[in-house]
DNA sequence: AATGAATGAGAGTTCATTCAT
DNA sequence: GATGAATGAACTCTCATTCAT
């Protein structure tokens, strides 16, 4: 691929990035996502031979992006604890500086095998990278335990959405209570003496 | 409204319920509805004034019934940690029975205020009863606590969407497992050796 | 079918039978058809459900025409001669009673099995009928003869097409010089001193 | 015109011949014939400066391609009933060794008058050439003759689409039958007890 | 109240043609 | 001369919604 052509269709990403991000599959349509690229409808279908190709495309993208990040980050530490704060800091703020394309996971087109295999794919890579660390910790149960950190993480997230004062502050706060919350319990900052 | 409207009106919710849960809000046409609910295409607009409006309702009894059977669960008990297994319990098992439908919440209508609206009212309703909770047991941050939970719980209910081979019997584990989780913490688990 | 829905069916294969038969299949537009038969563009979609199968049912009923008027014509008469010369006489004027609409069975859409089964049904159909009347006669190869005769007709008619000035007492003429021709062969007309 | 332009040129047009002739004239695209013939799609239209265009210098140089061999053929003979079974042989044969290539003359754009013309011109040469014969022969109403004979020869050779068993030998018979019949009608093979 | 035939705006996609390189 | 990326007009078909019956 060309410099030029692969420009473009990096500009055809970005583009459809932020429209499925914020439309949705069902509500951005082809001709918007030319003209955010700067280029002629024909042009899309050059890069991307469907609507749904460029979805997954974009989606692929993202998560890809997603778990390279994560990667690299955990890299620089050691201690699971460490590790598992990072994870936390790091879907939080993935999600936080794109918190304006937060449709892309929830909206996308149904019925398409393909993207359904990819994310159940990408959710078991991210659950495994999790599960790694657990394991170094010795965990039982670390599938389940990983799921549960994502989950926490993934709702905590979510006022992201929802609260347009949602600040960063809140995000990093966020992310030290949940790494807080999974490693020693609610008993943690529960009074003990209500029965728990 | 008369009985036979009332009939119709619940004919009406329920292959809709069945419809969007199965297949999404976009790939539901009013048509399938109206054929599925044993009605003609027209009469669904006497009693929904647009496809938006229906699925609203739709989705509006659904969390209906679903506080409300959590309420009425949670009364029958008094410990607080009883109750976070109540509500891990209703979590995962009412999603377990209700697989088929897994598409309300995710393929929701984009860009509409109101669902949006409900929604967040919806997950506050929710969180709130879990906070309530919570602050008999004396939690400090118990909203963040809540959602965290309710994160968790969400997400190990997801295997139920990907694996056809999930069981009753998992989501009751499942259930048990969260509320262990959430109240000891991962450290319960952990090889305290190995640096926790 | 109620009246009023019959009666679109009908007009739809009217106007389509006018657009496809002066245009052909590629150069017709759904839209024209229904602008030509006074409704919307979708309503031609409810009673037809593709382009292809409209023609499809333009082309059957142009053809199921064209045999029952044959047949019909057929019964008012005992010799075999005059069969045949009913026949020609059949073939040409109805062609040119329909002299715009010449192109359905040019241009039709390529790559269509069901419609490439129809049109050898088709012809298989008129050629068994000119069989039938050729083994009263006692016709030895039967269905090479039927074939050519058929063949002389539909050359015969081509000129419909070219000539502008074509006129009905052409047609019937080129009908009764074709009969004369199929029966004595040219040698009747060919002098036979020049070596026939 | 260069060598090497003139080999593009002859490249293209076999490569239009083969698409146009099996896919028909609007199921062929350009980028086909362009891929078929090893060069680029805009060096098409260096040589040909339509979609159109290029179809009419397929189908002349198809028609002219038949009328050489023919011409050529009746130069080696002089009876004209010897005549007469050359042509048929030729028209059978002509088709049979191109049976790929059928969709030629079936599938042509439609409401081209400069293709329409040439079309005209071709039947009109081709049948001058028969009414050469025929008029050697001694014949009236040439014309009609000529074009009965033709239109007997092209329905003769209509199964070689529509029969994938069709064979040279059954080419060859027909070729003769076709001769036979239109020079001693029909009543030389019918049962003259029968009515004739 | 109930119907379902009719509507028509609007979507995704194709492909002949152009033109800067 | 040769290329092939880019264009955008034009197509078929869908489906939420309406309204005369």
């Amino acid at each position: 691929m060309s410099s030029a052509a692969n420009h473009k269709h990096t500009a055809i990403l970005d583009a459809a990035y932020e429209l499925f991000g914020s439309g949705g599959f069902y509500e951005t349509k082809m001709s918007e996502v030319a003209e955010h690229a700067g280029i002629a409808k024909g042009t899309v279908y050059l890069y991307f031979k469907s609507k749904e190709e460029l979805f997954m495309a974009v989606t692929r993208r993202d998560c890809e992006g997603f778990m390279q990040q994560l990667e690299h980050k955990l890299e620089d530490c050691t201690a699971p604890t460490e590790k598992l704060a990072v994870i936390a800091e790091h879907h939080l703020m993935y999600y936080y500086e794109r918190k304006q394309h937060t449709k892309l996971f929830f909206r996308a087109p149904n019925n398409n095998p393909e993207l359904v295999a990819y994310m159940a794919l990408f959710m078991e890579e991210y659950m495994q990278a999790v599960v790694k660390v657990l394991l170094e910790g010795g965990a039982s149960e670390p599938e389940l335990m990983a799921q549960s950190y994502i989950g926490m993480l993934d709702r905590l997230k979510m006022d992201i959405l929802f609260q347009p004062s949602f600040t960063e502050e809140d995000a990093y706060k966020r992310a030290k209570f949940a790494a807080a919350l999974f490693i020693h319990g609610a008993i943690g900052s529960l009074n003990a003496e209500n029965g728990y």
